[in-house]
Order: C-alpha cells, then structure tokens, then sequence
DNA sequence: CTCGTGACTTTGT
DNA sequence: TACAAAGCCACGA
C-alpha cells in the first residue's frame, strides 16, 4: 500500500509549520523565524515562507497572520501584499504610519 | 556536487 | 526610518 499521505522529513516540517501556524490565534500575528523556531527549524524562516507558498489549494490556515520580523507584509505579489494587510485589519491588526505592525502588541507569544 | 532562488533576519551606514 | 550587503537554509535543475 502506498502512503496516501507523503511523510518525508521535508513533509514532515510543513505539517509542523502549519500547525503552528493553526494555532495563531485571531487577532494576533507572528513572525517566519518565531514561526520556525516553534516548529523546531531554527534559522528557518525561509522554509516557512516557502511552507506557505507552497500552501495546498484547499487547505484552510491563518497564513495572513505571518509577517516579518520587521513587523512588515513580506510578498512576491503586490497583490496578495494587499489582501493580506486587509485580512489583518478585518481581525483588529492596527499598522503604523510606516506600515509596520506593532510587534509588542500584537505578536503572539 | 555546484548554482540559482526565495512570503527571512541581522547588521551596518 | 530606509536601504544595502551578507548570512542562512532547504529545494530543484
């Protein structure tokens, strides 16, 4: 019987992400290296963007709620840049003139 | 094995 | 605050 569901290390790192990811609570956000760290990859930030980029279509996660560790959108697209900043200001996130988030309010521990 | 790529991070100017 | 350069890590060609 062949797995139905691929279990390999680097699978086995992005169940991890988004789980983690999962489990951000509404109205708060974190970051790709805290992400990472919690997920036991340190200095992966990276991967988690690359995780999250690779989302299954179909799959329902909080990805919106992952920024920079600058307290900024972090995007290849502009487009989904925009869609993300208004999904977190649907949930309560307030950005700065700067857009930047404050991370000492609004990380989640 | 080497190289290029990327939803990152840190440090220096 | 903004930007550039270097570092870091996993992947795929």
């Amino acid at each position: 019987m062949s797995s139905p569901e691929p279990s390999g290390r680097a699978e086995l790192r992005r169940m991890r992400i988004y789980a983690i990811v999962d489990s951000i609570p509404l109205g708060r956000i974190s970051t790709y290296g805290r992400v990472a760290e919690e997920a036991g990859i340190p200095r992966g930030a990276r991967q988690v963007g690359a995780a999250l980029r690779n989302l299954p279509k179909g799959r329902v996660l909080p990805w919106h709620r992952v920024i920079n560790a600058a307290g900024k959108i972090s995007h290849a697209s502009p487009q989904q840049a925009h869609r993300q900043r208004k999904l977190l200001a649907a949930e309560g996130i307030r950005f700065g003139e700067t857009n930047k988030v404050d991370l000492g309010t609004f990380v989640w521990p």
